[in-house]
DNA sequence: TTAGTGATATCC
DNA sequence: GATATCACTAAA
């Protein structure tokens, strides 16, 4: 069992986004209880003209991390009571991220996903693969990966929200 | 289908 | 200071 680390994240975000999806989040809950989730889906988000990327209308503070270094940790308030968890990818000083779509089970839903494992603000800004709290790990087992239009992002309209850059692992 | 929720960005 | 928007969920 290994972590991922900088390497990983270091990448084209669609080939990090298309190898998490069968990984383990791992996730050290204040009780010291360890929770594993495997992720079940994920999107890829960014790059140079991705309208339906949030830094794409312009670098804000909100956005600034998505400009940052792979590997960190993009939370994300939506509609006022759901948790959206990303992980930056690619080269710094380019916007471009993986949201963690699904977990396995009855974790249909990126606000679930992060429910579950906890995860919040406080994480906003965290490395992935330097902190103790939590971290994503490889176990070895591979999966079919099917690809699907990222759901949505309806306002970025039709190209973008078109793209086939949601990635399905066969469980 | 619709209500609920609050941070953020964009307008005064 | 005010308002519009939003990478969602649960209940119906």
């Amino acid at each position: 069992m290994k972590r991922l680390d900088y390497d990983f994240f270091h990448r084209d975000r669609l080939t990090v986004a298309k190898e998490l999806a069968g990984k383990i989040i791992a996730r050290k809950m204040p009780d010291r209880e360890i929770i594993r989730v495997r992720i079940a889906e994920t999107e890829a988000y960014g790059g140079e003209e991705d309208k339906a990327c949030h830094a794409s209308k312009g670098r804000t503070p909100r956005t600034e991390l998505l400009y940052g270094k792979a590997g960190v940790i993009y939370v994300y308030l939506c509609y006022g009571m759901h948790w959206l968890m990303n992980i930056i990818t690619g080269e710094e000083g380019r916007p471009e991220g993986v949201l963690l779509r699904a977990g396995e089970g009855k974790l249909s839903g990126p606000a679930k996903l992060t429910k579950a494992i906890g995860v919040d603000k406080r994480f906003n800004g965290l490395s992935i693969c330097d902190n103790e709290e939590i971290w994503i790990e490889d176990d070895g087992k591979s999966f079919e990966i099917s690809t699907a239009p990222r759901v949505g992002i309806d306002y970025a309209g039709e190209e973008w929200a078109g793209k086939p850059w949601r990635f399905i692992a066969n469980i």
